[in-house]
DNA sequence: TACAATTTTCACAAATTACTGAAAATACAG
DNA sequence: CTGTATTTTCAGTAATTTGTGAAAATTGTA
């Protein structure tokens, strides 16, 4: 499968970028490739456009899976797997965002509350949980965002995201308004 | 400079999730002894605590400079430069995410305006452009809120995170109600 | 300015991560 | 069940990233 100038260069970019992204570049570039074609895509067609090995792919293709990240396609009459991404691209953010707090917050969670379990043996451990203390705090209210995102419709979250500066003066008047 | 049993775990955990951060394991680590030490650190003494080259220390000072992540103190009479993190951590937070937007959106938003301008030659990228185009709004809405983090206030932001599923509901009333 | 303390840089080494081809496993049509 | 198409696994290699010590640069004091 060849590949237009344009995706090719978009491609390479979000190569690039997928390192940044806590995947990697193959993988960064695979799902480039998925989401910016709009007939579903096969291994061999993935390994051809990208010039990487087919058994790369099918490693790659396993990562996007556990990230939940696309979707499987059959084709009658044709006994390869195809795969596509979702055409709503607020799920595709949704999906990003609450994968990426199942990685990098809530393994930290878990570590956060065990040290807080303990005992402090001196003043220095007592400050130590203090900070401990915070950042639980506060990424357990970033869990709880996630996990409300989760439930809301793309046209919500749409609308959410495009109060842009208005939601500081949402906040303003929210307690004059509403919710008792 | 010795470290406790409680602040070694926390530092070898932030250090596995060092790399899951767009950071690395040292810079983690590093980050983690600073943050849950009271006093400021000098570099002689990250290094002893971590069990890591000077130089190493040094690289990784500079990279957290970058990040706005680190404060620089001097004590009378003594010539060392000494380091501590912010004590709010919710100006830790907006710092990390102002940070990471820089490193992971930017660059991309760059890259899907170039693509943007450019003539679709066939069908192909015609789908191609309108998939840029959703990311591109996508992503210019998150650059919008980001930026709207950074003027709010510690508590204002504790307040709007505490808001938790009560978003959802605000957003309801919002339309009925007020700012036009 | 000279000197010692401290920090930074950088070439190389070590460690980690990613990629490949070959072989094994799986799926499925006849 | 057999044979073939397809996917997955995996050991070895390649590429990338990270860490070190030695040397250079910088800082501040006398």
């Amino acid at each position: 499968m060849k590949i237009t100038p344009m995706k090719q260069s978009l491609v390479l970019h979000f190569g690039e970028m997928g390192s940044r992204w806590g995947l990697n570049r193959t993988l960064g570039q695979m799902y480039a490739v998925i989401v910016l074609t709009e007939a579903p895509l096969n291994a061999d067609q993935i390994s051809e456009a990208l010039q990487i090995s087919r058994s790369n792919v099918s490693m790659g293709l396993k990562e996007l899976k556990s990230w939940n990240l696309i979707k499987l396609h059959h084709v009658p009459g044709d006994r390869k797997e195809y795969f596509s991404a979702p055409s709503d691209i607020w799920e595709i953010a949704r999906t990003l965002v609450v994968e990426r707090r199942k990685r990098e917050l809530d393994p930290t969670l878990s570590t956060l509350r065990d040290a807080l379990m303990e005992q402090p043996s001196n003043e220095s451990d007592e400050y130590t949980q203090m900070r401990v203390q915070q950042m639980h705090d506060l990424m357990e209210m970033v869990t709880l965002w996630t996990n409300e995102m989760q439930g809301m419709s793309s046209e919500k979250l749409s609308a959410l995201l495009k109060l842009g500066e208005g939601i500081s003066k949402l906040l303003d008047v929210k307690d004059k308004l509403l919710l008792r």
